[in-house]
Parts: C-alpha cells; structure tokens; sequence
DNA sequence: TGAAATGTTGGGGCG
DNA sequence: ACGCCCCAACATTTC
C-alpha cells in the first residue's frame, strides 16, 4: 500500500485540514508526524510550548480513535524525516505551508532532499493571491481587505474528520511527548475545546461584537487567537462560518457584528501576507526611514511596564493579565504598546520581545505587525501623533473600573474616578481605602502630558532627520 | 483602531 | 429691549 507521511506543524486537527486531506487518509497510509524540532521548541515560550504539547496529545487521542497513531521524532525536521522516509518507503510527505521565515527556510531546505508536498491553509488566502496588478503586494490595509474579499473562496469546508485510517507500522518509534509544566489553564488545548469557543462566540457575542469589542471588562471578544495559531482550528472553516452569518442573517445588528469580526481576522490574513512579502519586518521596520531612532535605554521602565507597574492602572492591569493568563485583551495590548513606545519612548522591538514570551497565542506575523504599527514605523501604521492617553483609553473602555480592580488588585477598593487616577488620593483617602501612594501603588513613572510632548519631538527629528 | 488645541456657535445671565 | 460676556457644546485643525 502506497505511503505518505502528513508532517504536522501548525495545523493541529483531523477536522478540515487541507494537508491531510491531500495526504489522503481513506486511500492510503497516512503516517501523521510531529517533529520536536530544538531550534523552534528551546526558544518556544514557556506557555506556547505547554499549549503546544497538550494540543499534540488531544491530537493524538482524536488519531488513535480514527484507528491511527502519532508519531512523534525529537531532532532536525530534515534528519528525522529523511529516516522517517527510510523507515517507511513514504513516497510523498504533505504538510500545511508555513509562512514564517525560518519555516520557509526549512522547507525549502526539505523540499531539496524529500519528497515535500506544501498544501495551502496557514490562512484562508495565500499570500500570493491577494496581490495588486502585477503581481506587487498590498501594504495597506483597506485595498488590501477589498481584494481580499473579492476573490472567490477556496473549496468547501470539511465538517467531520476523517473516519479511518490505516494503523502506522507498530515497530515504528515514536518518543513520548515531553512533560508540560504547567497547563495554560485559560485555554484548554485541542481541537474539540476551539469549536466549543467558536460556537459559543457565535451564539452568544458575535452578534455585539462591533459594540462591545473594545470593552475592556467584558467578554466581547472571541479568545479564539491561539486555537489559530496552532491550527486547532481552521481559518477556512471560521470563515466559512461568519460569512455564512453574514449572507444569512435577517438581523442586522448580527450582520453588523460578523462582518467586524471578519475585519479582524482580515487583519490577520494581512499581516501574515506582510510577513510572507517583506520577511525582513522580523529584525527591522517596514520604513526605512523610522530604523535609525532615538529610543530610550531604561531597564528600569522596562521592568515597571513588564511587571504592571508604571502607576497607570488600565496599563499595568493588561500588563498583568498578560502575566497571569498568557493572553491580554486587544484593547489592552495597543493601549499597553502605546505606552511603551510613546510615553515611555522604549523601542518597539522589546515590547515585540516580551509579548512573544508571555503570550499563548504569541503568532510572528500579528504580534509583529501590531507592534510596527503602534510604533508607527509599519506598513498602514498608525500615525506618529497617534498617542494613548491611558487615562482617557481607561474611562472609556473600562468605564465602571471592573477591569482593572480585577487584575490590580491593591485598587479594587477605590472608587470611581479615583481607580483611573489613583494619584488624586488625598492622604485621607489613601488612608480610607487601604491605597498608599508609592507603597502599595506606585506613583505614575512618567507625567503622561509631558511624555507626549517628548514623543511628538522625538518622532518629529526622526522624520525630519531621516 | 487619538487627543489636544483652536475655532465657532448659540443660549443665558446680567448690567 | 439691547449688547456684552461667559462658557458649554460642538466642529475643525493640528500634532
């Protein structure tokens, strides 16, 4: 019988997986492996990595009963997989194309000495298809979105995975998964748990979306992030489905959600299309004239941004959910950018750095672009003069407080407008609601107004210099 | 996917 | 009744 290896990457599930449907799990012998692979998990985030191996173990249990196995190999994708190939006979190894640089390297690398079949389906389009005449890439968002949507959708969604599959050989090795330490308790890995959040978002928020995504204390938004970075999810299929709602709903506040939502996830297909274009946007800015910076060199600030502890409440409650959960909401995240890189002036590049360590859906292509475009340095960036007022951004998106009396706990007491701008505490009030001003909280690390200042003259010699 | 500064308007208080 | 001023509310411009 005719053998083939569906080589697993980021595309974690049996449901509506483009390369194990090229693989052809009904027709032939279909080996699934993973390969541990030391240059991509000795630098994987501690959370990413439990995420990652408790995904592959649900992946493993939805294998065995589908009358298969995982096999897993520990070492360089090219070295194992050529043994693999030795091993088996395999005549042919499908895997989901990887978009990031280094997957892209290592293909090619692979695809030199194997038999390497890239199929289609990190994100709904392929980066190649969503171009302007000529071929060039968009770099803009909204020309980027309307070709986007334009083009005709790629094939029908599967709805149920494969029911049977050929047992791999049992003397086949296979090592055991490492041990995770410390599940990402927030988010349940696999396959099942990702459309049990996508049906529930579906049923209960998508609907407000557009309205309450932005809301800081609510739960407006659909958590989906690192089910699709692992491909425990298919992107194809949650598009599938939002356009459905889309074309299909009578209700128009409904209809008004989806398509906010399809925004984002548009967002995301952009991004990853940039990275895919411009791989350079991984070590630089997208615009040249924004590389050379004045950026501050504070260890100090770093540290308070990075613990929760710049004296701005909406700042420091995102920054410790990061901390305490592996995930911030996306309000939190550019007001937490903004403040980093406008108040604090500190290089865009750290706050890259930390999110990728601390984030479980922590994804190359989005947390990249994210940052470039707080830091104004992107492609479609947000404009320089574009500066957060933390004060401001919490009233609004936060405007009971809820938010952050949950995450910054030494201000759960405070009242109203006090828990926004806790330096206005009189001695008496500290005293009444058990919050000592540089001792319990600290005192805010830079004067906003004055920061901003500074920010604005910053980037001003910076344009005018480059 | 901002915010601050500046400009404009119009209602109401008041001499 | 009238004109003047104040200022809130809104609009526009600027960073």
């Amino acid at each position: 019988m005719n053998t083939v290896i569906w080589w697993i990457r980021r595309d974690l599930r049996l449901i509506d997986n483009a390369a194990l449907k090229a693989a052809d799990p009904q027709g032939r012998l279909v080996l699934p492996v993973f390969v541990l692979d030391p240059v991509l998990l000795d630098k994987e985030a501690p959370r990413r990595k439990a995420f990652l191996i408790e995904g592959l173990r649900r992946l493993a249990d939805d294998l065995r009963h589908c009358g298969s196995r995982l096999i897993v190999r520990s070492g360089s994708p090219l070295d194992e997989l050529t043994r693999l190939v030795q091993e088996t006979g395999a005549s042919a190894i499908y895997t989901e194309e990887d978009y990031s640089p280094y997957a892209r390297r290592r293909d090619e690398t692979a695809a030199r000495h194997l038999p390497l079949r890239l199929v289609a389906g990190l994100t709904f389009h392929h980066p190649l298809s969503v171009v302007k005449q000529g071929g060039t890439p968009y770099t803009v968002f909204t020309p980027f979105s309307k070709a986007w949507k334009a083009l005709s959708p790629p094939a029908a969604v599967d709805e149920l995975p494969p029911h049977f599959f050929q047992p791999p050989p049992p003397d086949l090795t296979s090592v055991n998964l490492p041990p995770t330490e410390g599940s990402v308790k927030e988010f349940p890995a696999g396959g099942e748990e990702a459309s049990r959040r996508l049906e529930r978002f579906f049923r209960s928020s998508v609907g407000k979306y557009h309205l309450q995504r932005d809301r800081l204390d609510l739960d407006g938004t659909s958590q989906l992030s690192p089910y699709l970075h692992f491909g425990m999810l298919s992107i194809r299929r949650v598009i599938w489905r939002v356009q459905q709602i889309i074309q299909g709903t009578p209700n128009p506040q409904v209809k008004k959600g989806a398509e906010t939502w399809l925004n984002e996830l548009i967002w995301r297909e952009f991004y990853h299309s940039i990275l895919y274009h411009f791989p350079f946007v991984q070590k630089e800015a997208f615009r040249s004239d924004l590389r050379r910076f004045p950026w501050r060199d504070s260890a100090l600030d770093l540290e308070a941004w990075k613990y929760g502890r710049t004296g701005y409440p909406v700042v420091d409650a995102a920054m410790r959910q990061l901390l305490a959960t592996g995930w911030m909401h996306n309000r939190g995240r550019m007001i937490a950018a903004s403040f980093l890189v406008k108040d604090l002036l500190i290089n865009w590049q750290e706050g890259e750095r930390w999110f990728m360590q601390q984030l479980v859906d922590g994804d190359l292509a989005a947390n990249n672009g994210g940052w470039q475009w707080t830091a104004g340095v992107g492609t479609d960036a947000a404009p320089y003069f574009r500066i957060f007022n933390p004060i401001l951004q919490g009233m609004k998106f936060d405007p009971e407080g809820d938010y952050i009396r949950r995450w910054v706990p030494e201000l759960a007491p405070l009242p109203l407008p006090y828990v926004h701008e806790p330096w206005r505490l009189t001695a008496d009030l500290q005293q009444r609601y058990g919050c000592r001003l540089g001792v319990t909280y600290p005192y805010p690390i830079v004067d906003h107004a004055a920061a901003r200042e500074r920010a604005l003259a910053a980037y001003q010699s910076a344009r005018n210099s480059a």
